[in-house]
RNA sequence: CGGGGUGUAGUAUAGUGGUAGUACACAUCCAUGGGGUGGAUGCAGUCCGAGUUCGAUUCUCGGCACCCCGACCA
């Protein structure tokens, strides 16, 4: 893409009302624009990466064999009423609407209701289980008070998958195989390293439910970390798990952290209250065991951008970044270096390389400042220095080492 | 939801009970062309409403919005 015809424009000063890095760098990059207190959207750039983000987490749901849906954000009332989750007293981040004939709906902050009533039409057989349904849609909760940048809002995209099983050790297994699928998320996206399985409150179900916690300074909760096993313990649940679930030492750091996931074993609460029934192999009535898996998107590019930054701007990871390559034309208005930059732009192009070109009639100062900010993994360089010295510039944003391509190897160059 | 704070141009900020200033951005021009270049000219603003006052962007009250701390966070 050329940047001439990017509409957005980057900006030299963060916006005064954001203190967390994350929203200011994504707000000056111009990947997100900020509608009102806990309310982003979307721009190019920010779609694009969100579009890498969800081809990663696609993959992984494939991988687990579950099928992608996409339900609706409008709730029907007298669903969540057979749960009691509808009331105010037992949910109280719900925002609530009214259609003209004055019935009240509801805008969704999770799935489990509409999913499991849904099945009700599709789910009748053994023989149909196990199955596992997920999707990347919006969730709207009202909190008291969004904060964090786009790390906490009241409406973002979030990853729900959801499983029904036949017996416990079914659903056991698959939610194993649910955190491996995370851990690869986290791995791909860039945040491997800070993330970490965290054992929190349960519920009727279980004793505990699992969180992924991403180790920040932004992040609101505060998890007690064992270094060796590499996992933690939410501080909520620390009055009853006071050393470490798997090897039992008392020794846990206490991190600020940002919850990026969570998945929790629901049991038949769900199927029962909504009389969701198969018949098993001995012809008897029979209620799926469910699990719900959540995954915050922009939590999640929250939590990359927080990690991987500098003084100057992003440094996204290869698997999330906007773009391969940012390619920058040093070329001050003369013909046969600008020739030299749409060449190479053709050439990467027709590869497949993903480009953003700066062909903008701007000082190379300018240009640099720009691609340090929106922090492409990528750099090369054209300009008459370079062509002078023997071809291209390449550079890692957050590396200073340059190395110089000559000008022959264009056609086929790739990045290691 | 409790406490605190802030609303001035596209952005960041200064200031004043009496014509609102600076920087960046934007527009035009000249010079320049490897780390947000230099210069000239231009465009553009006091959150909304009420009150006090001869006069309110400034003071008072109300509203709205935003931020921070805490509580909350199926």
């Amino acid at each position: 893409m050329r940047q001439s015809h990017l509409f957005t424009k980057t900006r030299r000063e963060a916006p005064a009302d954001e203190v967390a890095k994350n929203a200011q760098f994504l707000i000056r990059g111009g990947f997100v624009h900020k509608e009102m207190a806990g309310v982003y959207s979307f721009l190019p750039l920010g779609l694009r990466v969100l579009e890498k983000v969800c081809g990663i987490i696609r993959k992984e749901m494939k991988t687990l064999g579950a099928e992608e849906i996409f339900f609706s954000s409008l709730q029907n009332r007298v669903l969540w009423q057979t749960t009691d989750r509808w009331d105010d007293e037992r949910v109280d981040n719900w925002f609530k609407t009214k259609m003209k004939s004055g019935t009240e709906v509801g805008l969704g902050f999770t799935h489990e209701e509409p999913i499991t009533a849904m099945l009700k039409t599709h789910l009748h057989s053994f023989r149909d289980l196990p199955l596992s349904l997920f999707q990347i849609q919006t969730k709207f909760r009202n909190e008291t008070r969004a904060k964090s940048g786009i790390m906490r809002c009241r409406e973002f995209l979030m990853k729900d998958l959801y499983s029904f099983s036949r017996t416990l050790p079914e659903h056991e297994a698959f939610y194993e195989k649910v955190k491996g699928a995370y851990r690869n998320i986290f791995d791909a996206v860039g945040i491997g390293g800070e993330t970490f399985l965290t054992f929190a409150a349960g519920g009727t179900f279980s004793k505990y439910s699992h969180e992924f916690q991403t180790v920040t300074e932004a992040g609101e909760d505060t998890i007690h970390l064992c270094e060796k096993c590499r996992v933690a313990v939410n501080e909520e649940i620390l009055h009853e798990q006071k050393t470490c679930p798997v090897c039992g030492t008392a020794t846990l750091t206490p991190k600020r952290a940002v919850e990026v996931g969570n998945i929790f074993s629901l049991g038949t609460r769900f199927a029962e209250a909504l009389r969701l029934t198969y018949r098993d192999e001995g012809g008897k009535e029979a209620f799926p065991i469910m699990g719900s898996y959540g995954l915050g998107l922009a939590r999640l590019i929250g939590a990359v951008v927080e990690i991987h930054s500098d003084s100057a701007g992003i440094i996204w990871p290869r698997n999330v970044s906007p773009f391969e390559v940012h390619l920058i034309s040093v070329d001050g208005g003369k013909e046969e270096v600008r020739g030299v930059a749409e060449e190479l732009y053709r050439s990467l192009s027709e590869r497949g390389v993903s480009v953003l070109f700066d062909d903008r009639d701007a000082r190379a100062g300018e240009k640099f400042a720009d691609a340090d900010l929106i922090g492409i993994p990528y750099r090369a360089v054209v300009s008459e220095r370079s062509l002078k010295e023997g071809g291209i510039e390449l550079k890692e944003r957050g590396r200073e080492h340059i190395v110089l391509v000559p000008k022959s190897d264009i056609p086929t160059f790739t990045f290691a």
